[in-house]
DNA sequence: TTGAAAGCGCTAACAG
DNA sequence: CTGTTAGCGCTTTCAA
């Protein structure tokens, strides 16, 4: 029990054995049979001297740590992460269970602008690393060189080399649209984040272009939103939104994330128009934010922590060396009827 | 640029020079000094073999691994991480973004039954770890053995033998309820997590009792809504403020976080009370929850983000061998005036 | 200034 | 079934 190093050698010494002997019972070696008794010895010896293996000797040996790196996206390079949406918190919060449930350790990380992601998994000989966000296009070669088990979450690469794990986001912004079709609405806007080219954000924009289309209504650019995946944003949409929807004729917005939802109900409000009556609000996510507000959103439905267990599931998969087709997972979505949709 | 094993040994080769060179140069060794083109030569190998630090063998040596444990509170042994309540996602951000600055990373994890985390500590090298809430008395002993450097925060512990990163929380409870006091009213509910003996919470309470004492008010355990620190919780608790606040006389609740608030002020709507002329409330925390609700939540502000830098600092302090006498970092708060609160 | 070499704790041939 | 031993990549003492 004593806090100093005891080795795998003391055990040996103190249960009367090798220290291959040890480290083939401590491993659970297949393939490698013992005494029962021997077992026993070796696992009081364990216990009596308070023994933990050191993962560091067993890193350089292996050359694998148990550890796996989640990449998050930061607000900028060198800053911190964007964890006042809690969508990412929820993300984490379930990779580390699963990841520990499974003998794995959650390294988290952003980047410097001296070193990449793949010099830290490098460094640390991670197992596998997690990239939610949309890091790929730029570090795409060095990623694929590093022959390194990634997994990506929310990203949508030209590249189908890696593992994604996602949900069909042009689905759900089609489902929003059509949601909000179908109650009657006819001039929709759209409060979304920046639209890089390959980000879930752009993909929810199109199923929502798509649905209008599809219902006959021309793509009009004047009632889109964009801007941060931020509370302020949709703060400003929201006020810009209720100063002139009785010209506009817009009666209801699809927001693409529930913090944003949050800002924009603040920015309706601020600008005198009303949820529901004056303007119907679909969003995004379902997080347990939208249940606290006031009417409570009606939004899609993702549910985050499978996200994340089966992002972690996936890196071990692949790790194992299992999963090497089954490249692309994509997660079921729903819509959640709440109270801040009403008819036309 | 290859993504195999360089090792030192193949840029002492690439650069003509020993290995022992190299080690000195990369690790700036006190001490040794080399011609400036001896270390052109071995920076200019190191890019083109594309050589990264094995940091497992470094560990072995060294005996460290520039990792830092953060210790976040599950909801219960076994389960995920408590990430709903923002407080905890902006200061691991903080913390995260300060290790890395000082070219550490963080490894995060909770708990199984069969593992405590010291043994994590252990297995990992840990050069040190912050523990967030309170799981300390139950495991001060095993710390206190494995001597390993701890940062507690938000912990109040009989036993100060630790370095602890906190507020004055029994302050700002105090000050909550003076600030209802001097703004005329009498008849103040408290709405508050579970009063373990040592937690935050407990201080708070205990800070509105006095401050109530000090008014001459008696103490009325009927005013008193302790609870899980949930959204849930503020829900009910406000469901019963609004439903007896006519016979109480309550006209104003002290809530001890954020999202408690969030869920007071729905329970409170509920109930049909108003916030603020029926209500008063002012909250605890002033996390970005506090800007979102309506009326704006007057609050107790702490500094989450200056939290987690000091707790980063204060590890590294104690890993460096300073700041042994610095015991008890005590940061500042204040109160921060909005709409929830007004006068009677 | 530089180099040889002894480990750090562990795993996994290989030999018994 | 069990023991010996050669590394894994790196730091650091000691000697040159």
């Amino acid at each position: 029990m004593r806090a100093g190093r005891v080795r795998i050698q003391d055990i040996a010494a103190e249960a009367g054995v090798s220290v291959t002997t040890v480290s083939y019972i401590l491993n659970k070696t297949p393939g490698q049979t013992f005494a029962s008794e021997t077992i026993q010895r070796v696992h009081d010896a364990v216990t009596a001297l308070g023994y933990v293996p050191n993962m560091a000797a067993r890193s350089l040996v292996n050359n694998r740590s148990r550890l796996i790196g989640v990449v998050i996206p930061q607000t900028e390079l060198h800053k911190e992460f964007m964890f006042s949406n809690p969508f990412y918190g929820d993300f984490l919060s379930s990779v580390e269970y699963t990841a520990r449930q499974n003998g794995y350790h959650i390294l988290i990380s952003g980047t410097n602008a001296d070193q990449t992601y793949i010099e830290v998994a490098r460094t640390r000989s991670l197992d596998g690393i997690i990239i939610l966000g949309m890091y790929l296009e730029e570090h795409y070669a060095e990623i694929k060189r590093a022959e390194i088990p990634v997994v990506l979450v929310d990203c949508y690469s030209e590249n189908k080399d890696f593992t994604a794990v996602q949900i069909d986001d042009r689905q759900g912004g089609y489902m929003a649209a059509k949601y909000l079709l179908d109650k009657g609405h006819r001039r929709i806007a759209h409060v979304t984040g920046l639209l890089k080219s390959r980000g879930v954000n752009q993909q929810r924009m199109v199923g929502w272009r798509m649905a209008l289309e599809d219902a006959g209504i021309a793509y009009d650019e004047a009632l889109l939103y964009d801007g941060e995946v931020s509370y302020e944003h949709g703060v400003k949409a929201g006020e810009k939104i209720a100063g002139s929807f009785r010209e506009s004729g817009v009666t209801a917005v699809f927001v693409s994330a529930d913090i944003m939802a949050l800002g924009l109900y603040k920015g309706l409000k601020n600008g005198g128009a009303l949820v529901p009556s004056d303007i119907s609000v679909i969003s995004f996510d379902d997080t347990w934010l939208a249940g606290i507000c006031d009417p409570e959103l009606t939004a899609v439905r993702q549910d985050v922590a499978l996200k994340g267990k089966t992002a972690v599931e996936a890196v071990l998969g692949v790790i194992d060396g299992k999963l090497s087709d089954k490249r692309e997972i994509t997660l079921p979505i729903s819509i959640v009827e709440r109270g801040s949709v009403c008819g036309r």
